[in-house]
DNA sequence: TATGAATGAGGCTTCATTCAT
DNA sequence: CATGAATGAAGCCTCATTCAT
C-alpha cells in the first residue's frame, strides 16, 4: 500500500534548474572523488543525486562534460579562497602562511573536493584532463609570480630561476602533507599549515639547528 | 600503406618465457603509465607487447596481477638503486642529495615507470592499488628514519615531530618536481636534485638571502 | 532472403518490466532445455527473447541467477501443481495415482520445463545446481511421507526403512518414463500415469501373472 | 638442486602406447565425472593423466572423441559384467536379481565410470552425446527382451506392451536408486540390488502388506 | 616420441548513452 | 519537466587446439 502510495506521485518535485544542478554536482563530486573518474558510473551519481540519467545527461552532459564542471567548481572554490585570504601588499612569508593556511583549511572543509582536484593526473587519452593540468599549473605560476613580487630587490638572479620549480615542488608537498593528513587527522589546518610553512621557509637544516618559523615573524 | 605500418614487428615466435614475460612488462609498464589502469586494455598491451591476449594471462595473470607486477618490478627498481646509493654513515645532507640525485636519475633512465609509480593514487574500490601506497608509505618511513638517525644528538624534539610529515611533503614536492621536468627537459638530472635539495635543507628564507646548499658543504 | 528472415519478430519496445521478465524467462527455459545450462550462450538466449543482452543482465542477473530463475519458476509450478492435486485424507494408491497423473499432464504441457528439472545433474564446481538438488530431495522426501502416512498401522518396520529409497527409486522411474514418452508420444498423460502406477503399485511380479492395477480400486 | 635434476631427464619415460592410453582415459574419465563434460578442460585432464597436452591430442584425439572413448570403455565395461553375471537359461525374477546385483558391483567399484554414463543426458546440440543415447536404449531393449523371454507363456499381450516402457522406467529407477546410495554409502552393493528387486519385482501393493521378495524364491 | 610456446575464437558482463512515453 | 526501458560497443578472460623444436 505504502508503496503504491509512493508512486501516485512523482518522486521528485519540480525543483529550479538551479538547485537540481548543484544536487548533481554535489554528488557528482562525492562520487568521482571517493571512485575516481573511470570507476565512477553514472547510474551511481544518478541515484546518488535522486535524479533519473535523462536529467543527469540533460542538465550537465557527457561524463566528461559533468567531470570537468565538478573539477571547475572545486578549482574555482578553492582559487577564489585563497585569492581572498593573501594579500600582495604583505611580505612574501607573510602571504605564503595565510595562502597555506587557506589550503588546509579548504581540505578540511571539503575533502572531497580536495580528492578530486588531487587524485587525477594529466594522462595523455584522457585529453579532457588537459584542463586541470592547466589549472595546476596556473596556481603554480600564481605562488612563483608571488614569490617573485616578494623578492624583489633581495632575490639573486639565480633565485629567480628556481622560482617556478620551486613553486610547483611546494604545491607538490602541499598535496603530500594533506594526504598525510587524511591519515592523521588529530592535526588542525593551522598545525598543518605551521609545519609546511617551516618545511618550505626555513629548510631542514634550520630545523635541525632548533629555528623555526613563527607566524608574525616575518622573512 | 598504413595498413603495413601495422605489422611493423613481426611476431617472434618461441621465445623462452623468461624474455617473453620481460617483453610483456615493458610494454604494460609503457601502457599502463600512458594510459593509467583503467584506460589501459589489455588488448593494447597484449598488441604492443607482439604477444596474444592468452599469453598475457598465462605468464602474468589478469589485469590486477599484471598491473601489480609492473608496480613491483620499478617500485623495486628504484628502491634499490636507491639503496646502493645512499651510505648510513653519511651525513644527513649528503645522504639526501645522494638519494635525490638517484631519483632524478631513475626518472630520466625509467620515465614510464616513474610515472608509472608516480601517477595511480589509492581509490576505494580499487583494493590492488593499497600495494602501492603501501610501498610509497615505506619510503617515506625510510627517509624518516634516515632523517631521525643523522639528527640524533642535535635534533630538538620538535624536530622528530615533524620528520614523517615532513618526509612525506618531500616525497610529494620530488614527484611534483620530477613533474615539472617532464615539460622542462632541459635539466640535468644533477640540476634537478641540488635545486630540490636546496629547497628542502636551506628552505625559502635562506634562498631568498642568497644563502644556497652546495655538494660537499655537509649539514 | 535470409537476411530478412532473421528480423522475423520485429522488436516490441518499451514494455512494462513484468512482461519483459516472462518473455525472458521463457526464452531462456526453453534455450536451456534444449541445450544445457554451460553450452546455453547468454547471446543466443537475447536473441530468442528478442531482447538485448543488457536487458537479461538488468532484469534477471548473471547467468547463473537467469538459470536458477528459471529452475524455481518451473519447479515451483511443478509443485503446486501435483500439491492441488493429491490430497492427504485419500488413501495411497490414490494420492500416487494423481500425483502420477499431474507429474504426466505438466511434462506434457511444459516439456521445457520438464527437461529443464530433469536435464541438469550436480556438479562439484556447479554449486548453484545444489538448488536444484536440494528441490529433488524435498520431491522425494514428500513423497516417502505420503507413503509413510497412507501405510500407517499395516507397514511393517521393514517397509518403513524402504520409504525414502523407494520414493528415489519412484521419482528416478518417473523421470526415465517421462523420457521414454518423449520417444513414444503416441500416448496420453492418463495412460503414462497408469502404466508407471502399474509398475510401482503392483510390480512385475503381479504384471507377469496379469494382474493389473485400475484406477478406483484402492491399495 | 633437486629441481634442476628433476629436469635432467624427461618427466616421463618412453611407455607403450596402450599403457599411455590407458593413463590418460583414467583421469579422463575421473575429470569428466567429476566436473561434467564442458566444464571439464583438457588443460585438467593432460595435467593429472601426467601428459602434455599434444600427447592427449596425438592419442585419442579431439575432447568430444576423448569423452566417446571413455563413455565406451565404462560402457563397454558394464555391459559386459552383466552379460557375463545374467543367464539366459534361468527364469526372470532370478536374471533381473543377478543382473542388478552387479549394475550395484559396479557402481560401487567404479564410481567414476557410473556418474559418467548416469551423468550426460542426451542433448540437442552436443550430437556426440547421441551415441550414449542409443547405448542407454540398446539396455533397455536387452531387458525388455530378457522378461519378453522369462514371461512367455504366462504373460498376456498387455503385459508385452509393457514391457520397453517398464524397461526403461526400471533403468531409471536404478539410476536414481544408485544416485541416493552415493548419499547412503552404508549399505551394501547386495543390499541396494535386494532394495530394488523389492520394488520392481513385488510392487509397493505388496511391500505394504508385508510381501517381500526373497532371493532364490523364484517368479 | 614428447613438449613448452602460442593463438583464434568466443563467452560473460558492464557501461555510457538515448528513446518513447 | 521527468523517467523507465532499451541498446551498441567494448572490455576481461578462458578454452580447445596446434606449431616448432
Amino acid at each position: 500500500m505504502s508503496e503504491h502510495a509512493e508512486r501516485t506521485r512523482p518522486r521528485t518535485r519540480r525543483l529550479p534548474r538551479e538547485v537540481r544542478e548543484r544536487q548533481i554536482l554535489d554528488a557528482a563530486v562525492h562520487v568521482f572523488a571517493t571512485r575516481g573518474f573511470h570507476p565512477a558510473s553514472m547510474d551511481e551519481i544518478s541515484e546518488s543525486a535522486g535524479v533519473s540519467k535523462p536529467m543527469l545527461y540533460s542538465y550537465l552532459g557527457a561524463k566528461d562534460e559533468l567531470f570537468l564542471a565538478c573539477l571547475r567548481r572545486e578549482g574555482a572554490r578553492l582559487t577564489e579562497e585563497i585569492h581572498s585570504a593573501v594579500d600582495t601588499e604583505l611580505d612574501a612569508a607573510e602571504q605564503l602562511w595565510r595562502g597555506l593556511r587557506t589550503l588546509f583549511e579548504y581540505v578540511r572543509d571539503d575533502p572531497d573536493g580536495w580528492t578530486l582536484l588531487r587524485r587525477q593526473t594529466n594522462a595523455q587519452g584522457d585529453p579532457f584532463l588537459a584542463e586541470l593540468a592547466q589549472w595546476r599549473q596556473n596556481i603554480v605560476r600564481l605562488i612563483a609570480e608571488m614569490l617573485s613580487r616578494a623578492t624583489e630587490g633581495g632575490a639573486t638572479p639565480r633565485t629567480t630561476d628556481q622560482l617556478e620549480p620551486f613553486s610547483a615542488a611546494l604545491v607538490g608537498a602541499s598535496e603530500s602533507l594533506a594526504n598525510w593528513w587524511f591519515e592523521h587527522p588529530d592535526h588542525t589546518a593551522d598545525g598543518m599549515a605551521r609545519r609546511l610553512m617551516n618545511m618550505v621557509w626555513m629548510g631542514f637544516g634550520d630545523l635541525v639547528q632548533g629555528n623555526y618559523w613563527e607566524p608574525g615573524t616575518g622573512a
